[in-house]
DNA sequence: ACCTGAACACCGTTCAAGT
DNA sequence: ACCTGAACACCGTTCAAGT
């Protein structure tokens, strides 16, 4: 049966939920899918365009916007939501997408940038700043949820010590708000502010 | 002669500086040494220790901070500013430090949090809170920095298209205050907020 | 067009054995 | 205490050759 790259993109998914990037390789995706490794270069170019596109899988519920519109501040918070939701649905997520993005692999994660980059012009960002606005968004998600799910693995690890301390602070959600806040409030505060 | 920890590190900073984080293999660096790889293992538990502690020299010139009192936007936009200026004097260093903070390996962007955290209180952001408000800022830089600076190696193989378009909305370091700036403004608008 | 098999040039880490 | 040598168990990528 033919090999597709739907089926490679799907096989990737399973293999990062199941045992997490570290154990995604080429080698042993194409076991998985009972090919040779070289066949995987007939589909993709290389291993982080490959990654790119389980990135791009990843992200495909997070540019869904509510078709009912919506102030700026709503939809920056939405998107933000969506977006780390996304990243905790599979093991390793907000490392996968961070390394494409950075590596610019990742065609959904430009597109999630544009939608916030629309939202902070709303909000009064002067185009040319907008899409530096939406940037620093986008790190603050991937860096935040890269380290929520990181100590998520460690803690699956190590075990219960100390449970639940203080229900307010240590609720990662509210951890999360914050700081969609807290950039809100900045964005809000740069309005028609120019370079 | 004995290898020292020391040596090791400023080792891997050269082989960092002149072929950059992929070929910085622990292999290669033995190789550079005139050592057997194994050798490394004496004196690191792993790559990523060794990893953190390049990162820690990296990072030494942030935290000398003014012995002058400066009011807290002044300390965070410095810190930002000193730590974007180490990151760029090494080839991938925003990458390589990122990676080591993820990885919890470098106390030196520990500090770089507790200082930034520090000027947060003082800004009036709940203690609790403040943690979070200097990891968003850190978020920023690393994501900014590492953006910039793989755009820089991009640019220099792919040469010279399209220079300076418009030196305003072109400049790196304007850019980069930008998002300081918003982030500095979200921290004021944070004060004494509660989750 | 699509894939195999084998090769190239590497990795990180461990550990008995040496000095 | 500190290091070597060899081994273990892998990597990503290429490419002539097959179907």
């Amino acid at each position: 049966m033919q090999l597709h790259k739907r089926d490679v993109v799907e096989a990737a998914t399973a293999l990062l939920d199941d045992y997490g990037i570290a154990d995604l390789s080429m080698r042993r995706l194409a076991r998985e899918l009972e090919v040779s490794a070289g066949a995987l270069y007939w589909h993709f170019a290389n291993k982080q365009q490959l990654l790119g596109a389980v990135a791009d899988r990843i992200l495909q519920p997070v540019c869904d916007e509510d078709p009912v519109p919506q102030p700026w501040r709503d939809r920056i918070v939405g998107t933000c939501s969506r977006l780390r939701d996304a990243l905790l649905s599979h093991t390793d997520g907000a490392e996968l997408v961070s390394a494409s993005f950075a590596a610019g692999q990742s065609e959904a994660m430009k597109a999630v940038v544009s939608l916030l980059g629309a939202a902070a012009v709303d909000a009064g960002v002067a185009p040319d700043n907008a899409e530096l606005a939406a940037r620093t968004v986008v790190y603050y998600v991937l860096g935040f949820t890269a380290d929520e799910q990181s100590r998520m693995q460690w803690d699956a690890a190590g075990a219960d010590l100390a449970v639940g301390q203080s229900v307010l602070t240590d609720d990662p959600t509210a951890r999360f708000d914050f700081g969609v806040q807290l950039l809100v409030d900045g964005i809000r505060a740069t309005r028609a502010q120019r370079v």
